[in-house]
DNA sequence: CCCTGTCTATCTACTAGTAGATAGTAATAT
DNA sequence: ATATTACTATCTACTAGTAGATAGACAGGG
């Protein structure tokens, strides 16, 4: 509908995935979209609300992507999880959630909340996967963990090293490791 | 030798760990070692300088705690590896070189060089260590880049989860899961 | 005429960094 | 021994610029 609100958060989202939350200013912002930064305000009262407002739009986003994890087979839908940080990290960009993850106890205390049920999902998500494999609830939990550290670690790396290779050859790694019953 | 500068580098490195780069200033650490902003300034010229000096003094400690990559078994020089990220965030803090990897693309060029060196030095150790296991080169550094890149990530979801046993199992996983040859 | 969305103008607080003064230390020269 | 000089480490005071945020004006569309 409102087309700038849109691009700001678009806009937004892209800052905050390559430089951090700390790491962009409403003054940035406003000059890649085209507008003042006191025209920020008009759709997002304070930058809090701005952080809250993209975490929980690419929580919807991530998980709508995700789909039903019973829709496919395990293998198939694990592979589609890993393609999702792929896409981020083929436009250079972190995990949204795992970057603030990372500035976690800088920021103000609303964005944790809504952090917290970015991973939530997550892990109940791919908990979901794992136990279809026939593993037990503890062990397809465990494996949930393990698989978003990775993912979250290998993006950070991927981007240090600059080479999406990186990124691919540590995916594929885990995943046929946690795959085997 | 110089008491308030070894402070400044404390201080600066718990800030550096905790809040990111991005998001310490230099009125925090004056404030938290007793000073003046501008007597930052004559041990430190700028605050690129201090986070160079914070990543390669880092690293050299690191590298040191870490030893010969020979000096035991392998999965007792694992278990070492695993334990120095554990005492960080026992401390609540992240790796100092995972926060300034997270935070990369926003960051002064040369804070980039230094970091590579970090990483570099933790992969030539890693995969001398799994070399012993018997694996192929190709595969010790696979192997390496992994456990690097879970254990960053495991550091971010530790914290996020504000509980150490998130970081303990999901180290303990990855490592049973590639000690196995 | 009101509502939406933007603007200008402004505010307070903070950013990294600089200039110049000061006090103490320590080596050197007379 | 004392005076000179240089160095170390800090301070106060300042600059130019940026931070997020607010108030009020104004244009255009319903």
């Amino acid at each position: 509908m409102n087309d700038t609100k849109t691009k700001l958060l678009n806009k937004a989202a892209e800052l905050l995935q390559t430089r951090g939350y700390n790491g962009f200013s409403f003054h940035d912002l406003a000059d890649s979209v085209g507008i003042r930064t006191s025209s920020i305000h008009f759709h997002f009262p304070t930058k809090t609300n701005l952080g809250q407002t993209l975490i929980n739009r690419y929580t919807n986003e991530f998980m709508t992507a995700l789909g039903d994890p019973d829709a496919a087979t395990p293998n198939d839908k694990l592979r589609l999880y890993v393609s999702l940080f792929h896409g981020s990290l083929s436009n250079n960009r972190m995990c949204l959630c795992g970057m603030v993850g990372a500035e976690i106890s800088g920021l103000p205390k609303e964005l944790n909340e809504d952090l917290q049920t970015f991973f939530d999902s997550n892990e109940v998500w791919l908990s979901k996967v794992y136990d279809r494999m026939g593993l037990t609830q503890i062990v397809a939990t465990r494996r949930a963990r393990l698989l978003l550290s990775t993912l979250e670690g290998a993006m950070i790396m991927s981007r240090v090293r600059n080479d999406i290779k990186y990124f691919e050859d540590i995916s594929e790694s885990i995943i046929s490791l946690t795959m085997v019953v």
